[in-house]
DNA sequence: GAGTGGTCTAGACCACGTT
DNA sequence: ACGTGGTCTAGACCACTCG
């Protein structure tokens, strides 16, 4: 009983899809309505959202179909680990001023540094910097790091925006990565913003482009 | 008189938002609904949609709330210009399989394409590599090819997923774009789908890294 | 004309946070 | 106790498509 109806809606829906050919029609909401002895509306807002996964699709005012999209093969991928590499709890590298003005903070803010290795089985898959406004980051936070640094929770909270940046893998990178010198790779830059808008986190990853490097 | 009701209470959300500082609260939901007389769900949805834009955000149960997102600059940017390079309407190079493959297509089926540069100004911004499957591209569409592939217009219809690839810029086309030998660029290849989920087009870009390469 | 999705209404109850 | 958003109901009218 915990989760709301349209969400049950949803999964009902969704094992129905799992039997039915791509592109065949489903029941028209009111049917569904009807057969779940449930309001209209509440069907709706489940297919939308399904159609908004791509899991459905509605064919102006004929019906709504099953999508023959791939599911999304998440890659059951073996778990990352990461190792740090470098926290500096008062960071003063070259590119300062730069992070300074991502994450829109005044000159005299000083910054928060952390470098981690993220890898799966033995393979290297990226390099994360992140970086910080000193002051946001707690001395509780400092004592567990990394679990601290859960990217994507601070992701799903809030908002992001990226760039990306083609580069040849950096020296300093290079061993850690497994990559010859002067590999063209891509460097994302990431701004991760609360949900009200703020800056977080600002991290720069180098992505090992022999190990699936992104997608969107 | 044209669009529907939550759609001008959007707008009309916007403009209110537009004079107050980024984190003040919004009216609640009922308020605005008893001050346009209209009912709290036709003001749900403008709402929801809106949260969704990134314009504003809910705090739990506490209320609704300005967004401190700058408003994205979608650059006024110059208009885009393009020029088109080659059209092989039956085209047999080296990376056959591979497009067809990306597009589902049987290893007989035989691959149209087209490749052109995009700049803005006197700037070249990309390349653009569109495959797709030769029975699927019209005579009628053969005869008006540049605004037959506005990749926007299929983008906004359909579905896409991508795949970027840093490499160096390949010889044929550094001199289009403007650079030098070997600098490092980001390929996006991309497979636009229909909204039903069929392959449609495969479009492989070549950025200039020099005027922004891409976002996310 | 019958069926579909798209929109809209005027109520309702709930869990939760603030006061 | 009160106000918030989150969910839900049982109706309604519209524009559109299809047979």
């Amino acid at each position: 009983m915990g989760s709301p109806k349209y969400m049950q809606v949803m999964e009902w829906l969704q094992n129905q899809c799992a039997e039915m050919e791509p592109h065949s029609p489903i029941d028209s909401e009111r049917e569904i309505a009807a057969k779940l002895s449930i309001s209209r509306m509440t069907v709706r807002k489940a297919v939308e959202e399904l159609c908004r996964q791509g899991v459905l699709y509605r064919d102006g005012n004929r019906g709504t179909f099953v999508s023959a999209l791939k599911p999304e093969k998440t890659p059951p991928s073996q778990p990352e680990r990461r190792r740090i590499l470098f926290v500096d709890s008062v960071y003063d590298g070259s590119n300062v001023q730069e992070v300074q003005k991502a994450l829109r903070l005044p000159e005299h803010e000083r910054l928060f540094r952390l470098v981690r290795l993220v890898l799966c089985q033995q393979t290297p898959l990226r390099v994360e910097e992140i970086y910080a406004a000193e002051h946001d980051v707690s001395d509780e936070e400092l004592g567990s790091l990394d679990s601290f640094c859960n990217l994507e929770q601070f992701r799903l909270n809030g908002r992001t925006s990226a760039h990306l940046e083609p580069m040849l893998v950096p020296a300093k990178y290079a061993r850690l990565l497994q990559l010859r010198q002067n590999v063209p790779i891509i460097r994302k830059d990431e701004l991760i913003c609360r949900h009200e808008g703020t800056p977080y986190f600002f991290v720069q990853t180098y992505y090992n482009p022999q190990t699936s490097p992104l997608s969107a």
